[in-house]
DNA sequence: AGGACTTTGTATAACAAATGGACAAAGTTC
DNA sequence: GAACTTTGTCCATTTGTTATACAAAGTCCT
């Protein structure tokens, strides 16, 4: 039997709980010998042998050769079929744009990265992102039709439901309009999901970080905004229509400026990026931080987030203290969700997770001192390692989660 | 086959998936006809037919007479063997215990409650509650080793993995003392489950009250204390330590009064009932309210939240206020939480339940300006309805969830 | 190099579970 | 009371799984 290409692959495509089962182990660890499978299921040779058979036969399995003897015959190795379609993951952030290629096991075959902005009309935008696609697609020999799950992540509110954005502050041209129709156009055969962009971060944490195993964790992106992604119970908690984690609206101090959504003293209008450029800015002008002022100057009147955090990092006091109270009102949100919601570990990412311990520091003081005992004995505050990776990664898990649905999955309550 | 009385039921009861689908039917709707099982199961006849053989046999199932005919032979209907055992539901408030007598279907046979203070020592506490079931058993002819499971809800954070409460304000004395070990004492044969009143009151409401089919609500008990219980995918989300919900202490003003945990600014100590009477005492003494001055002199110097929620329905500006700055408070943590957490619904109970639209339109109008338009339009916000039954019928929920058990629950993330 | 032992993979018989009728029992309706 | 329904049981057949035997392809030791 040869299976050198499988041209019509309906997604989604559906599993059984033993199909799954040989699937989910391949995935982890790659290549797998039928004895592997036999010994991961319980299952007996026979029905191992039998149930591999059928995966082979259906396109999904493939023979990857030899592998070592353990002191006996030598095993031949499955993988999956890398030939049966490919799976794209995009995350689109404020400022740039991350595309992935992976196969359907979820190894990332190609990446690239770019700046955009994302305040422009969707069309041109994800055009853009279509041909990015196209491009690393046509250094690893994929058509169009291969694609079979593409998984994209935008930087606002969406409904995830209908894979549309809702009254999202960043990106207005993008109200209601249907991401998952325009790409479509370009990948007939995709299934497409859209997300959060910190969802997609999460789930990345989750598959390939140090999130793996954690059944209660937040994923915190900080950058121009302030969103959270929430796992509970191993799981992405998306909410009754999907916007859960804008923790980024939350008030810090009704007395505070006015943010873009129209209320006063929002955390994101306070505490992320641009808030700490602004009194960076100040900082240099008052002649508070002749520092900051040389490097406002170096920059044509302009200050970017590294840029006070480079300052921080030189000992000048103004940026610390910029950074320290950027801290604490980010640690004084987390405090009350850690009260809130219990989480074991609390990841932090976004443009802003290189800014080293000051901030680390001041975050994990202030909830400390405000959360119960019980909460944060055991909690964990820390940088996510991942970097960009996450919500590509996750783009990725995100695509291959709804390309793979397994069938008949029992109730599990009574 | 004769089952009156079954003696050695070994808890937790194990169930396959497919006894575990016909106790859900039987759950569901009381008596039913092994034809409705096979239609809702869809299975054939005969299988249907062997499984509920297997299962009376078990002495799980019994003979419940004739049906009605529909047009042909009278079916024999089924129902759960009431002589199989029995499940205890115990929901300890600050001021009060509720307790209830249940048959393992879940329906409650018998209940009591009775005023107690939570504040002396475990053991006579608990004693007297292991007094009260033993008079409700008596009452339905049910011996000691017949309870199988039971169900219990304090009010303070629970390390839910171990039944301990850890640094619990209200009840100090109760830290770290085995709830567990003290009640099997007198029940051998029963399971214990100790969960937090929260917990257990969302739990009641998710399963016989309008929290029924949804699957992201905060059920938030406002009395002595404030705290929530959430449910997230259909499943009570307890976090990390067990403790999540402890929402009783997200800061509101930092330049609050100081709360029994040591912060400043606490929304229970601003919101919760002790701060309603203590403010409510201030406008009876400063004269800003002669109708609170006179409650205050008729009870002795002391006032119950009760009291400003009459001095309010009779038109006192003065308690509205109070109420109102309460609901304000209230509403401005809940609309935090509902940007992160994005509820469908939120279900206020506890001693505060009964306070009318002054309260609830306060919370609502908070919530509404300081929410996200995406998680609110679809968000309702109400009282419970089901008044002190959330907990006692919650409690006998968690015993329940507890005692049986499903087998071989197979992975369902690929 | 050859024999003893391992591991891998396949074929087959035996066992267990579930299905689909056939059929009897117990009703209703006209 | 005949015709039709619904309910419940029995049993041969199909389907799914396991256990066993056995062949193939190795390693390792003498």
């Amino acid at each position: 039997m040869n299976h050198t290409f499988q041209a019509r692959i309906k997604a989604p495509i559906l599993l059984n709980s033993a199909e799954a089962e040989i699937i989910r182990a391949l995935r982890r660890q790659g290549c797998v010998t039928s004895t592997d499978i036999m010994r991961m299921t319980g299952w007996s040779k026979a029905k191992t042998a039998q149930d591999i058979r059928d995966l082979v036969e259906k396109g999904f399995l493939m023979d990857a050769g030899e592998g070592i003897s353990q002191g006996g015959r030598k095993p031949r190795l499955l993988c999956i079929n890398r030939n049966l379609g490919f799976v794209v993951g995009v995350d689109i952030g404020a400022t740039s744009v991350d595309v992935a290629l992976a196969d359907i096991s979820g190894s990332i075959l190609q990446r690239y990265s770019e700046a955009a902005d994302v305040r422009q009309r969707p069309e041109p935008f994800l055009g853009r992102c279509v041909e990015i696609v196209f491009h690393l697609m046509e250094l690893q020999g994929c058509r169009a039709d291969q694609i079979l799950g593409i998984g994209i992540g935008v930087p606002g509110p969406v409904d995830f439901a209908r894979g549309v954005l809702v009254a999202p502050p960043l990106m207005p041209d993008w109200e209601n309009f249907s991401i998952r129709g325009f790409v479509k156009q370009s990948f007939p055969n995709a299934f497409v999901v859209v997300d959060n962009d910190v969802n997609i971060m999460a789930l990345g944490e989750q598959r390939a970080g140090d999130g793996i195993n954690v059944d209660h964790f937040i994923f915190v992106k900080i950058g121009t905004g302030i969103g959270a992604g929430i796992v509970s119970n191993g799981k992405i908690h998306r909410g009754s229509t999907g916007c859960a984690g804008d923790i980024g609206h939350i008030c810090v101090d009704k007395n505070g400026p006015i943010c873009r959504c129209g209320n006063t003293g929002c955390l994101e209008a306070m505490a992320a990026g641009p808030a700490i450029t602004e009194k960076a800015i100040q900082a240099a002008l008052n002649g508070s931080s002749p520092l900051l002022k040389n490097l406002l100057d170096q920059n044509g009147g302009v200050l970017r987030p590294e840029d006070v955090n480079a300052a921080c990092r030189e000992g000048d006091q103004a940026a610390l203290e910029i950074i320290r109270a950027s801290g604490q009102m980010i640690g004084d949100v987390l405090a009350g969700l850690v009260n809130f919601f219990n989480p074991s570990h609390i990841f932090i990412g976004g443009g802003i997770a290189n800014f080293g311990n000051h901030l680390l520091v001041s975050i994990r003081r202030a909830v400390l001192r405000r959360s119960l005992p019980l909460a944060t004995t055991h909690l964990s505050i820390n940088f996510s390692r991942m970097g960009a990776d996450a919500g590509v990664t996750g783009a990725v898990a995100l695509a291959l989660e709804y390309l793979f649905v397994i069938e008949d999955q029992p109730t599990t309550t009574l």
